[in-house]
DNA sequence: GAGATATTTATACAATCGTCTAAATATGTC
DNA sequence: GACATATTTAGACGATTGTATAAATATCTC
């Protein structure tokens, strides 16, 4: 379980963006709106959760789409269920 | 889903701490001395799980032995399913 | 109460983090 | 190529974090 996993979900902002890519995929800039800060400072979050390997992107034309990877967040899943006893009733 | 617990589970020291509590609940000083940083540091960990919920502590004479709040740790396990797909297989 | 053991709290400091502005890169349009 | 739009990268700065040492608190034994 990599350590910069847990320090990418350590931050507010990236968990609200991991949220707002469950619904649908986005571009960087339909993410960075949603939020008071700075594109810049969005632009890094993204790059915080893409080096976690908790989201992909491809880019499209001048814009770069955002989604989801799954897969790590069962991971996560897996490493609380296996280790910590969720398996009673969560 | 409080910031803190997101907080303090984002340093490896304090995951392994939450591990070795997995095992059997143990005092301050059995869990510093797996640790080659020094008790008092080991013991602001101890600290900041404390802070966010996820461990709870008895006095037992001069030692306070430390134990896991498994409940806490179910909330997390449901955190993830009910927002990130954790639901499919893992 | 004095001394030993267990643990936390206070303080300091370097390292990391989150945010900002400005500059750089990439793509699309004319 | 020149300009506009989308996004990232670079550099700076204050805030938070992890660790250390020293002091404080709590309990036990004599």
């Amino acid at each position: 379980m990599d350590d910069s996993l847990f320090r990418a979900l350590a931050d507010p902002t990236r968990r609200r963006i991991l949220e707002l890519l469950t619904e649908k995929d986005r571009t960087a800039g339909e993410i960075a709106e949603q939020f008071p800060m700075a594109f810049a400072s969005v632009s890094h979050h993204l790059g915080v959760l893409k080096a976690a390997d908790l989201v992909a992107t491809e880019r499209e034309g001048q814009f770069i789409r955002y989604r989801l990877n799954t897969t790590v967040f069962q991971e996560v899943v897996r490493y609380f269920m296996t280790r910590f006893g969720g398996e009673s009733n969560a």
